[in-house]
DNA sequence: GCCATTCTGTAGTGATCGATATAGAACGAT
DNA sequence: ATCGTTCTATATCGATCACTACAGAATGGC
């Protein structure tokens, strides 16, 4: 997982990985099936992970508190050194899959708390504006951005719902 | 310039490009040094292009209309079906010192505006945030987004400056 | 102790990578 | 017509790619 977040799918090689492992190529295809199998379940194991941010356990809030919470994990886990920078769903090119899913579920957290309250903001485009940024930051942290750095682009991001 | 602009630089061999341009491999070299060389100039010729997104031409407006400009261009430009989704130098991983030079480019022309004017707004966080909506949605085209998808999410972000 | 099974690493598969040595074709000048 | 230059393509380089055949080591049951 940490190699092909590092590097994405195409530039980690079988190598790279038994090396890292410390075992022999044989003994990898006899766990994983083939590169692609493997690299699935990498990226299963990272979003079933910590790093990943997701509209997830925002319960009760406002939209723009939705927005800061995944904005704020977002700058921090993006930029953290403990362990490779951006995000793998976000950086990985094949996974627009996997990126339209999370955008589905942001949108669905977005308009849940929209029918309780007054409302006022389009759920997809706001769960496609967050998505997009998201990739953004992703991109920003890979560039070298500290956490600081990201939390400024956050933070002015959250204007797009004022108060 | 086609070819990398779609597939990147690591995904583009030099078979593709003898390939697409009729000509041999020893002929390719015999223009270009190499690999690399090739596209560093293909890269350049990119950012010279128009479809290259910049602050060019942008002189007394404000900076919501410097950003809208921008935005509005990324929009049509990243979705188009003349030439490959997305922007070359926002979706090429090592092109990360083009990326700075453009956030610089842009906080510049912010900052400029911002002279003449009350202004308010931090240019280089704006420009950051700027930046970073143009990679998220380079992305994004590459996913499929259409024009109209794009310029949802582009007139989302132009809240952060009001009026 | 002995055999069968399971695991491991060595070595090598054909394919493709970026890059090139070399030989022949095309062309202009004399 | 002949020569010298310039261009082209064929064929190949060593390296690396994802993947695997196979042989030997380790292990457990009897």
């Amino acid at each position: 997982m940490r190699l092909f977040w590092e590097r994405g799918y195409e530039q980690t090689s079988i190598s790279d990985l038994t090396q890292e492992l410390g075992i022999s190529a044989p003994s990898l295809y006899a766990a994983f099936e083939d590169k692609r199998t493997l690299f699935e379940e990498a990226v299963a194991r990272y979003e079933a992970s910590p790093q990943s941010v997701t509209a997830a356990g925002t319960t009760g809030m406002s939209q723009r508190e939705v927005l800061r919470v995944m904005f704020d994990c977002a700058s921090r886990e993006y930029a953290s050194r403990a362990h490779p920078r951006g995000c793998l769903v976000n950086s990985e090119p094949e996974l627009a899959g996997n990126r339209a899913q999370n955008r589905a579920i942001t949108a669905a957290r977005l308009r849940e708390v929209a029918d309780g309250a007054e409302e006022g903001n389009d759920a997809e485009a706001l769960a496609a504006f967050a998505q997009t940024l998201l990739v953004g930051l992703s991109a920003y942290a890979r560039d070298g951005a500290d956490e600081e750095q990201l939390r400024r682009v956050a933070d002015l991001a959250l204007r797009v719902i004022p108060e």
